[in-house]
RNA sequence: GGGGGCGUAGCGAAGCUGGUUAUCGCGCCGGCCUGUCAAGCCGGAGAUCGCGGGUUCAAUCCCCGUCGCUCCCGCCA
């Protein structure tokens, strides 16, 4: 068989000029001269030009190869004159006299420019998006993908982590997200599921003594989609490390970012050591548990000045049990009165009663409250939050845990506003100190607040001892720029702390012994202390492709309603299939389905 | 499950306090053109204005419903 080219269409220079090379590629472009004819070839690696002159026989019929046709040219590479160079192309100085050329593979009509300027509606970008990702932009994410995933194998593996493989059917467990469940043929009625996390198998790997683990994991959840979430799958670099303390790991994983981030963007990161925020600090000063660190506002409480102030409608709600945090925003009282309506208007629409400020002037304080604050009161606030004359203090009064989010949205939303985010960077920070249990009022119930296999920090005494609610758990979260990079802990690895833990947690040792029974039964032959951490690897290729949907960075995703719009997925089967894993369908009314003649009337 | 935004040729947009033959750019088809590189110029085809209902003499435009996509809340490590 004829090779198909001699060369990639990035490759030809002014060395080349006279030899006889064979290119393939699409056709990404065409300018018909009459006289003379030009064609833009393009493969994975560049764009060469074509010139197709009259004399070569075939003019009329080369100038009529749709774009995106994928053909052969073989002909002789000649230099370009000089006012004719394109400096724009790597092999703009030389181009591809077209002596013969066959159409390898035809293109009908397309749905959308495989130019990347052109916009295209998402939904047919999804279903044709073997064309989509024809295009530069995306194409680049990809392979910046392929390069980032590689990189992190390499740093893992040279500080001593073996990837390993865990299976993807397995048990469906209680905790957490929605599993995605696949029903077994071999066991009527019995089902599968999906791992959301390899995280039970990466801790019986440390039970089996391999020391370090890591995987690029595939994890399902059946949960709604967000932006920077993606429905159905996502890949966590998934990592475990035996008789390590939260430091040690926390060395790696900075060596390991930072290393990645320094590899592949300009921007500027975090020295090493990140910042660790405690989780409670953070609830004060950022109004959340992955704060912005690139907006330069902080939120202060001030509970305390307005509930003796002369301030009615804040001290009933602090009488009540409410909290007042304020944000201080240096030198912006020239700010006109549509900005304040601006911000009263988003506060009230996150669910706040109002939006209080007040604006230190030269000569005097002013704003809507300004008349019903003491002296005293004002030089208070303006100590509590480092007021200087022209800055701005917002107020939230609410409820504690509502205060709390809602001045941590108008934070944010400042930063926004007032274009404060610093630009070019990444903020890196680790957040820890996360409360072991949080009270449910709906289930009126001490239940865990993240992982129930994290290791309470004073151990077994803490548990016997102290109020559940100010137990802290050896849990931490990496976060960057505001988004949640992942988040990880010291495991619990002894039985009897496990089963204290659970029983605060309303859980018998029965129900521990039936739902984590492997993991439990492991930790009593001989377990190792260990922890560890899961950084999405969707989200890391979203920050260093600086990409605001997490689609963008995903060669197949499925849409917002976890559809698979090129593969039609998901979609009926047959009743053969239903029939041989022993399912009927129980659809809700107005179901769409080749099946519903199956539902019961 | 709830709230917001969008939906006009294959694609991107304009139009609409209700009234014309629904406009423009890209692409597509045909033609002209020997140095372009998002080539240029001339011509042509292509639209049930997402779908259904209502108000009206008249609806792309107003109202109601519905579907699709998307962003957010709920949910989610």
């Amino acid at each position: 068989m004829e090779i198909y080219r001699t060369h990639k269409c990035d490759e030809l220079r002014t060395e080349h000029i006279e030899k006889k090379v064979t290119l393939a590629g699409w056709i990404h472009n065409r300018r018909d001269h009459g006289g003379v004819l030009f064609l833009d070839l393009r493969d994975h690696y560049g764009i060469t030009q074509i010139v197709v002159y009259e004399d070569s026989g075939f003019q009329e019929l080369a100038a009529h190869l749709r774009k995106e046709t994928v053909v052969q040219f073989k002909g002789h590479v000649q230099a370009r004159e000089s006012e004719n160079i394109n400096t724009n192309l790597p092999t703009g100085q030389i181009e591809l006299k077209a002596e013969s050329f066959q159409v390898l593979g035809h293109c009908g009509d397309l749905p959308f420019s495989v130019f990347p300027e052109e916009q295209a509606p998402e939904s047919v970008r999804l279903k044709y998006r073997y064309l989509d990702l024809r295009r530069s932009k995306l194409h680049e994410n990809i392979l910046l993908r392929s390069r980032v995933i590689a990189s992190l194998r390499r740093r893992m593996g040279e500080h001593g982590f073996n990837e390993l493989q865990t299976p993807i059917l397995t048990a469906s467990s209680p905790e957490g997200a929605r599993d995605y469940l696949v029903p077994s043929r071999l066991h009527p009625g019995k089902f599968y599921a999906l791992p959301q996390a390899p995280q039970q198998y990466k801790q019986l790997y440390m039970m089996a003594g391999f020391d370090r683990y890591f995987q690029i994991a595939p994890c399902f959840r059946d949960e709604d989609a967000r932006a920077n979430r993606s429905p159905g799958e996502f890949y966590q670099l998934d990592i475990e490390m035996s008789f390590a303390t939260q430091d040690e790991i926390f060395k790696i994983l900075e060596d390991v970012l930072y290393g990645v981030f320094t590899e592949f963007t300009d921007w500027k990161i975090t020295d090493t050591p990140f910042p660790r925020i405690p989780y409670r600090e953070s609830m004060l000063k950022y109004g959340t548990d992955k704060p912005d660190l690139r907006i330069p506002l902080e939120i202060v409480d001030v509970t305390d000045i307005f509930r003796n102030s002369g301030f009615n409608a804040f001290k009933r709600v602090i009488e009540k049990g409410g909290i007042v945090r304020a944000i201080n925003v240096p030198q912006i009282a020239g700010q006109p009165r549509s900005f304040f309506d601006r911000m009263l208007e988003f506060a009230q629409s996150i669910g706040s009663q109002g939006l209080a400020y007040l604006v230190w002037n030269e000569d005097e304080v002013k704003g809507p409250i300004a008349k019903v604050i003491s002296k005293d009161d004002l030089e208070a606030l303006a100590k509590a939050g480092g007021v200087k004359t022209g800055d701005v203090m917002f107020f939230v009064c609410n409820k504690e845990k509502e205060a709390v989010q809602i001045a941590g949205e108008i934070r944010a939303r400042l930063g926004e506003e007032l274009n404060l985010i610093e630009e070019n960077v990444y903020r890196f920070c680790w957040i820890v100190d996360y409360p072991m249990y949080e009270y449910d009022p709906e289930q009126k119930q001490i239940i865990f607040s993240h992982n129930p296999f994290s290791m309470p920090q004073g151990g077994m005494e803490a548990l016997e001892d102290k109020d559940p609610l100010d137990i802290l758990a050896y849990q931490y979260d990496i976060v960057c720029n505001g988004a949640e990079l992942s988040s990880g802990a010291i495991r619990n690895h002894q039985p009897e702390v496990m089963y204290k833990a659970f029983d605060i947690a309303g859980y018998k040792p029965e129900e521990v012994d039936a739902q984590f029974g492997a993991l439990i039964n492991a930790f009593k032959l001989g377990a190792p202390p260990h922890g560890g951490i899961a950084p999405g690897v969707d989200r890391m290729i979203m920050l260093i492709a600086n990409e605001p949907n997490i689609r963008e960075v995903i060669a197949f995703p499925m849409n917002q309603s976890a559809q698979d719009l090129m593969m039609d997925a998901p979609r009926d089967v047959t009743k053969k299939q239903l029939k041989e894993l022993h399912l009927k369908l129980n659809l809700p009314i107005g179901t769409d389905s080749e099946n519903k003649t199956d539902q019961p009337r």
